[in-house]
DNA sequence: AAAAGATGTGGTAGCGCTACCACAAATGGC
DNA sequence: GCCATTTGTGGTAGCGCTACCACATCTTTT
């Protein structure tokens, strides 16, 4: 009364299937798939040949129920819009492309509530991996992380205490970096223009403000932020700002790159000639920094390579050779140009 | 002998731990979870106790190997760093994340080979819905797309016959929109400038043929295009291009926003008055249009709320209520601004 | 040469859930 | 009051795969 298979799935071939074209067990069909080192020479070569035939593909939801481990890395990033961000999942669905592993991607919108409530969701699934942007989780999402069992990459930043492995670059000194390009350039009233204070921006600002103590430049009225989403838009509202605060203005380093257009744009509304009475400074250099006019000094970042060293290091955890160097600093780079050339 | 349970699972509680602790048979919880309304007013209250108490949330690949049906969209875009593109895919991802339903991304690299084998692996998973871009699948992918047996959307686009539901607008009328601008304002020697030409840059492009023939202005030495991916340094090469073969340009559609904003920087490299001397109107309307000096002139198009769109059709259609409507054309707008305004 | 290990293969028993069917109880029609 | 229907619930049997153990067969050790 059994009818015979394919009850309910669509009748595509089963491993059960090969095992029997090729005349071995499901398992060793399955071993012979996944470990083929384990598997003589001859069988291997008689299942790879049924597998051809049938055109058989192992189902991913069956393989995760068996093996309480899906073949899934979650991403977790605070803006799937931002530019920098869609560059690292680039990177990693690029460095993914070939392996079989999915992505789940979650979009936190920069809230650590929403981080956790996501991480949750993603636990339930036993991914393979976790790759989380920033090293500012609440106590809950570290201890979520901590206790997946699965390798951790957090990506974007530089710090002491990873959860597990760590890629990024400092923000803080490139926000120093960034500054001490413009005070050696001969800009003292340099402002720090900055929407969404996210923690990165937070140690941007930090480096800037190290910098500005250290050549005694520091003044509390340069600093121009907003809770805001960043916008070119905005950038051009926070110079006005900050020119009305501080009129005597004559350099900003900004949180990034849309801001920094902002600036430049409002430059030229208002006919400030930049660089020579306003020196402008971006962050993570985006294309369009180095085709603008003027074009804008900005701190180039890596982050299609982050996402790349991340999924790198993740693979080389679950083949079981955690990579001696937990936290990989790709730095960064700043690039000089005419918005700061005077 | 046998070891009680959760031999290899993480010890989460299942279904059978709710119905013992609520009393009831498990297919009866499963039912209570999924059908509500088929389940007596009691009993659901006593298993949503037991829900709650255990903690218990429904394993997902378990469900879909039983159900043989996933709760995973799958998304197919062409690119993950284009804002374009990411803006559908968060309104795709806003609208279904109060939903059970995960998102499967895949990136075709504006390639139909790689979306076909995209297609391929997606269908493995049986997801619950196919969104993809476009409406210019090579003829196995549309195959895949109609025998997949869940719902498909097509966005991005509108045309006669889609595979199943369609989401967009029409970018022959956008280019043809944005030339008519141009015509009006008073340009006459009016280029087309496009990087990527895909297949909606295409129809942009004969767009702006049709308008330009409409008013007796055609010439195809003004049309200027590159295979190479867009980008604003791209677009200031492209102007430069154009003017060498047609030093009398007045006025450009550009294929994109990033374009036009590559052609307003080299207008301003070249000391080239805008609107003045060339107009401008870009595709999209980013954010940076509006702040660019001068504002440039733009076909805003509702991205975000492609994506939303998208979404309530596929859900409407697993609901089993498929809209009449299946062709949904969300249309553009003509945003005036200061690149055009002479 | 016997013991101990390594190697390769297969059988069994699930993973956690839902489709299918069975069946009792409640409802409705005449 | 009987039969036909509807409603609610549960048992059974998988979905397609892999973990675990068993067991031959082949090596290596002493």
């Amino acid at each position: 009364m059994t009818r015979p298979r394919s009850r309910r799935g669509g009748g595509r071939p089963t491993i059960a299937d090969v095992a029997r074209k090729a005349g071995v067990g499901a398992i060793t069909v399955s071993r012979a798939l996944r470990e083929p080192g384990r598997v003589s020479e001859d069988l291997r070569r008689q299942i790879q040949a049924a597998v051809d035939e049938l055109g058989y593909v192992p189902d991913p939801n069956a393989r995760a129920l068996a093996s309480a481990r899906a073949e899934v890395f979650g991403v977790l990033v605070p803006s799937l819009t931002n530019n920098v961000f869609a560059e690292v999942v680039r990177g990693i669905y690029d460095s993914l492309s070939d392996s079989p592993f999915r992505i789940q991607l979650g979009n936190t919108h920069y809230s650590g509530l929403e981080e956790e409530r996501l991480l949750q969701v993603f636990a339930l699934q036993r991914p393979a991996a976790l790759i989380v942007a920033g090293i500012d989780q609440t106590p809950l999402s570290r201890k979520l992380l901590e206790t997946t069992g699965c390798p951790v990459v957090q990506v974007m930043e530089t710090g002491p205490d990873p959860v597990d492995m760590l890629v990024g670059f400092s923000h803080f000194d490139g926000g120093r970096t960034a500054t001490e390009h413009l005070i050696e350039t001969g800009y003292r009233r340099i402002g720090f223009i900055g929407a969404r204070m996210d923690p990165r921006s937070q140690r941007r600002l930090a480096g800037y403000r190290a910098a500005m103590q250290a050549a005694g430049l520091f003044d509390p009225r340069l600093i121009t932020t907003t809770p805001l989403l960043s916008s070119v838009t905005l950038g051009r509202e926070l110079l006005r700002d900050a020119l009305a605060k501080m009129p005597s203005l004559d350099g900003v380093f900004c949180n990034n790159d849309d801001i920094a257009l902002g600036v430049l744009f409002e430059c030229h509304r208002a006919a400030i000639a930049v660089p020579e009475t306003i020196g402008i400074v971006g962050f993570n250099d985006l294309d369009m920094m180095q085709a603008a006019f003027p074009s804008v000094t900005s701190v180039r970042t890596h982050r299609y390579e982050i996402g790349r060293q991340a999924v790198a290091m993740a693979l080389a955890a679950i083949a079981g050779q955690r990579p001696q160097q937990r936290v990989v600093d790709l730095g960064f780079e700043l690039i000089r140009r005419e918005s700061t050339a005077r």
